[in-house]
DNA sequence: TTACTCATGTAAGTAGTTACATGATTCC
DNA sequence: GGAATCATGTAACTACTTACATGAGTAA
């Protein structure tokens, strides 16, 4: 693993599951599960994770140094343990190293806008079916991220509380406003994809008035290709 | 593979890779390597995919029946081959299956959001840069998308001929009009992420100025954890 | 006693990445 | 003769998903 190496070799890499359960426990110790449920309700809306995925990935940043584990017990027979996890100095380091460090954005991989681009094989009912489904999609996460900002400002979630009581006073407002900046900019996400959809059905119904019938599309070209060019000798595939 | 279950089965998944390709040979039948080249400046835009990745793809397309393969001699002397592959009537199916098949959108996993909403633990400076390279990203493919609408519109691409030359002339309009009508979405989406970026920009000033030194985070809670619930007291900031 | 939440995982499989491999053909 | 590009891949690895497994603690 490359972002195993560090001290001296400094192949680095970036992926957000390892940091933001570093940024989780900036706002102290906690267990696996807890971990996993403060994740649910916080960086859970920006990088999804499963449970199965955080364990193994705990264990991971702790062979590697960044985070260190006791065994608790737990219940009031102390049977059982649990393992509580926490920052080492080597992985709050790696935490500002990554919050500075600029990375490459990954490419698009968007389902939702290849299909559209091919819209014209479905019928006109069946294109307005994938906008409204996107819209409806949008809306619902805009209501969600409204929500969450609501309660940031308030100051109303158990790990923010957590994260100020841990932090000097003079931070309190940066650490809250960067964290409303994102979920608002999520909020402007989901208007531009709401705005995007309805105009996608106002086009659908455009379509459909100049041409009733719609492209059918009865006829695809299957294989063996019919002859369409002649000369079929120079295909130019190049430039565009 | 779900996917290949199918006549019976009806097991199916929606995976755009696939359906990226088995769209692009409605246009007419294709090599491998010509399909990623079309692939490259087209599709590519809304869903990224390695040159290796597809050849493999058509290999399990051909052997799940949705495209057929001939091998053609290629140059002058013909001792090689090359592999041109066509849609078959399932693979024209299964493409209109798909169009109109409503997908779950995968959930949000967005590196610089998360980074974003920990952009306390860098200096004022850091998070600008943050910013302004979130910025500079989006302008550039602002302004790639614009030209590819510019493009779409004077029906300008080999692609896009190729596919209004196979088609009904009743059609033409619709298959232009929801290419153009995806990437104006990209070009908004982009706008919007610029505009996020340089709100952010500004916030990063206003913090500055309310309080100059920032917050440096120079005390991160380490492990052991202190004592949270009861007496807080800043003495215990862990050392390991 | 039952059901739920707490708590921690493993196994098998898919999708995608990076890096490498190989040889033919065409154009200058 | 050499460079670009045509053409088709393989191998090793990472990230993530789905589905399953197991058992303890707690409240009705």
């Amino acid at each position: 693993m490359a972002w195993l190496v560090g001290a001296g070799g400094e192949e680095v890499d970036a992926l957000s599951l390892r940091h933001a359960l570093l940024a989780l426990l900036e706002a102290g110790s906690m267990t696996g599960y807890e971990l996993a449920k403060q994740f649910d309700n916080s960086v859970d809306y920006v990088w999804h994770a499963r449970h199965s995925q955080i364990y193994p990935e705990l264990r991971r940043l702790e062979s590697a140094g960044l985070v260190r584990a006791t065994d608790v017990p737990r219940g009031s027979k102390e049977l059982a343990t649990k393992r509580a996890y926490g920052l080492t100095r080597e992985g709050a380091a790696e935490l500002r190293r990554w919050i500075t460090e600029i990375e490459a954005p990954p490419a698009l991989r968007d389902s939702a806008y290849v299909k559209a681009t091919y819209l014209e094989y479905g019928s006109a009912r069946e294109a307005r079916e994938q906008f409204r489904a996107h819209r409806a999609y949008h809306e619902q996460l805009r209501d969600r991220f409204e929500r969450h900002v609501d309660l940031l400002e308030r100051r109303a979630t158990t790990l923010l509380r957590r994260r100020l009581a841990a932090a000097p006073p003079q931070a309190h407002e940066a650490i809250v406003a960067y964290k409303v900046h994102v979920y608002r900019g999520l909020i402007e996400r989901a208007k531009t994809e709401i705005a995007w959809a309805e105009r996608g059905i106002e086009l659908v119904g455009r379509l459909a008035d100049a041409d009733p019938d719609g492209f059918s599309a009865t006829d695809p070209i299957l294989w063996p290709a019919p002859e369409r060019e002649h000369s079929r000798t120079s295909s130019s595939v190049g430039r565009d």
